[in-house]
DNA sequence: GTCGTAGTTCGACAGTCACCGTACTACGTC
DNA sequence: GACGTAGTACGGTGACTGTCGAACTACGAC
């Protein structure tokens, strides 16, 4: 099984149980508007460590869970790694223009 | 006596005091989200007692208060009526699609 | 097995925030 | 003047949230 089918312990929202109030809380917060805006500036996955931000593990554990949780991000899990990816084309699609108007802010 | 004649002295972000972030805090919250969509909705000016939420009136001025402080609303005054309109253009300019996508979601 | 690494879970704590009622100012009308 | 209306300011309260350290699980390498 190498594709995406067998290994999904980690619980995302489906595209419509994404709510724009979800979305704009989880934005609403610099470490997690970090996070988001590293993931696409890469636009590949990032793993947890491989993320610059100024709280500890627990903490940037917990905003991933509330950019998870909001449909903001997708995790997977490889090993003792967790890759983390922005849900640009679900957001998009949901809110089209968000994104951009977000990652267009000058810093 | 030398009294106020100049009125406005509400408080407005210029356009380059705005910042994402506030922004998206001032929108993180259904009641005022509600206020910055019946805003849009009308595309005119509100008046605080026009606007329709299930607060009392010093939790409409809280909020609309944030939002004038985020750069999202602007206030004119007019006897003692204070009318309320969406910041469209200047919101449109720095962060180009967010209002749209935040208006586009469902509801 | 033992160790190190990646990340989560679990309290706990401090700061913020939405909410309310009351009191207040400012304006218009009688 | 007195009165009603539009909205603000103040003080308080309960709930939420961002933060941390420590303990924990899971995987890989030795």
């Amino acid at each position: 099984m190498a594709k995406t089918d067998t290994l999904p312990p980690i619980a995302h929202p489906t595209r419509d149980e994404i709510t724009i109030e979800g979305v704009l809380r989880a934005l609403a917060d610099p470490v997690r508007l970090a996070i988001v805006r590293q993931l696409a500036a890469t636009g590949q996955e990032i793993a947890c460590g491989g993320l610059t931000v100024p709280v500890t593990k627990s903490t940037l554990t917990h905003h991933l869970s509330i950019l998870r949780h909001a449909g903001v991000v997708a995790g997977r899990q490889e090993g003792t790694t967790r890759f983390n990816s922005l849900r640009r084309k679900d957001l998009d699609a949901l809110f089209p223009g968000l994104l951009a108007g977000v990652l267009a802010a000058p810093r």
